[in-house]
DNA sequence: CCTCAAAATGTTATACTATTACATTTGATA
DNA sequence: TATCAAATGTAATAGTATAACATTTTGAGG
């Protein structure tokens, strides 16, 4: 498991890498990483953070590709289906993923102070969650795991 | 850890114990379980299933208890604070909460066939997710953890 | 009792999130 | 190059949630 988010990187490298690993995906794939698509997934990586789909638009919009809300969701549909990004159920917001290809059941750390937001990938299924589904009978076919609380920094700052 | 949800029980006395449960314990915390806050329980507890604020603002309306949304949210809001509700955040919906009072870290599996929700006390702050928090230096506050998928009964009807 | 402050409620307006629907353009491929 | 599916442009609207402020109710202390 591994936790990609508060510690500190090398972001530059980290955003090229995740792009390129996308359009590499895409390739080989079938899929296709329009101007906006590609753009979207550019913003998102920007920051470990999540952003609002309106918040995207907006960046979308300064720069005239596209005004209207579905542009956003179309972009943001494709992306998640993709896997190239995430929603953040608790949030109502979206974040490129941090373990492209290699992504199976995320899990979110998310800080309630800088709004950071780190990915594990975590296979609940194969954890508590698992057992409770299978405990009852249940068919696991998506899961959101998402923790809220304060990362590493802010809770230096608080203290 | 009991899930709660799927299986057939006496629907009758899992209310009422719920709602006696509830009263119980706004005596004993010096909340107040007022007419409108009441009546949100109930019909949330009418169903294993999450309704949406719209909703249960459409019934509390049907009854005079109030027609604006801020009722609803408040009620929500109340009960939620209380322990007496959960927020889906998958389906940004709201349900009684099955394990009123012993209720630590709820989980729940969600059906997208029939739309049930049973609920499974798992801590999963204990579990993988706990694990990755620790790794991060991350301080829990609240966890979403929420399984989509289909319940034993649809599953049935599915094969 | 009476007063007072806090809590709860009533109501209007508005903000934020997301989708439907349909016209048009683009792009791969037969 | 004709064609069909995918992608985009755009307008309208649906669904979720909160801010703000006036009013009423409640319960604790005098």
């Amino acid at each position: 498991m591994s936790t990609i988010g508060f510690e500190p990187h090398d972001h530059q490298r980290c955003v090229a890498g995740t792009l390129s690993k996308a359009e590499k995906q895409c390739a080989e794939n079938g899929l296709r990483l329009t101007p906006v698509r590609r753009r979207a997934l550019e913003i998102l990586l920007a920051e470990h953070r999540a952003l609002g789909a309106y918040d995207l638009l907006a960046v979308l919009a300064e720069e005239g590709l596209g005004a209207q809300p579905p542009v956003a969701y179309r972009a943001l549909d494709f992306l998640v289906k993709a896997g190239f990004a995430h929603k953040i159920e608790a949030l109502n917001a979206y974040i490129a993923c941090a373990h492209l290809g290699t992504c199976q059941t995320p899990a979110f750390l998310i800080c309630r102070s800088c709004k950071s937001v780190a990915e594990a990938d975590t296979a609940p299924a194969s954890g508590r969650l698992g057992d409770a589904a299978r405990a009852a009978g249940f068919q696991i076919e998506r899961t959101v795991v998402e923790a809220q609380g304060l990362c590493p920094a802010c809770q230096k700052a608080a203290a």
